[in-house]
DNA sequence: GAAAAATGGTTGACGATGTCAATCAATGTA
DNA sequence: TACATTGATTGACATCGTCAACCATTTTTC
């Protein structure tokens, strides 16, 4: 119970950081002309090889249309490749081109850059202890 | 150096995070009939009394219009009022209503529980650890 | 104190985004 | 072969926020 207390006090924050760091914070700090939704899909292409487009979109909370159209603006930039499944002809395959990931790599410079940048304002100790507190809480977010 | 390094490994948590708190995250969930954009504007209306239109606008990074736009949906299911300011003709405060204040009370216990539920997967130790990093990191990124 | 500039807010037109329902094509099943 | 299922796409549509033009009030300037 006290530990739900304690969360009540916390999901300001929570809401304040994923503010900065969703669709508005990013804007083309890191994603360049994609947008959050873009972007996220773009890592999940990454992600998993060989991803379908409907994959894509249970993945990320989309609509099979949805996907389709978010695919799609991926691949008029020139981001990721639809090849159609030599196994089943009904899946497109969603592959990044070497375009893809090079942006994805120099976005994560960036927001890594911005991260870094927020967190030289404390102490090595508490980034450690923030690096650790992230990772492990998005671990058990999934 | 090092910190730069080690950031952009925990830029894929930090988004992930962000992610599952944010519009897409969240959706009825904790904000009911609000996108997260108007959750959020009437949080600071209730975080800055009499706040004006434009000041909700410049905080959350929206231009006027859709500053007005934004208040103006939250006016419309009775969740701000808007008040001339007495001093100053042209200014609208933006009061949250009753009402208004009722639903951020109740998204926060949601939210805090969805937290709550993540966190218990972990220890209690790490659970604080997490929690005081949350803390932290919010209040250097804004 | 009146004209001009600045400031807060609103509105119309628009582009971007994602949903829903209908559809096509390929696969699986009876 | 006929029928159902599944992956993907498309058209119509609603939502959202921007830009530019605008009105109203306040402040500045002469």
């Amino acid at each position: 119970m006290k530990q739900v207390v304690a969360t009540t006090s916390v999901v300001e924050s929570m809401l304040e950081i994923a503010w900065q760091f969703s669709a508005r914070g990013v804007d083309g700090a890191c994603c360049g002309e994609l947008s959050l939704a873009e972007f996220r899909a773009l890592q999940t292409a990454a992600q998993y090889p060989d991803c379908s487009v409907q994959q894509i979109g249970k993945l990320l909370d989309f609509t099979k249309s949805g996907a389709t159209r978010i695919v799609n603006r991926l691949e008029k930039q020139k981001l990721v490749s639809k090849v159609r499944s030599a196994s089943d002809g009904r899946v497109c395959c969603v592959q990044p081109t070497e375009h893809g990931l090079n942006l994805l790599q120099h976005a994560k410079e960036i927001t890594g850059e911005r991260l870094g940048q927020a967190l030289s304002k404390v102490s090595v100790q508490e980034q450690n202890s923030i690096v650790h507190a992230l990772t492990t809480l998005a671990k058990v977010l999934s």
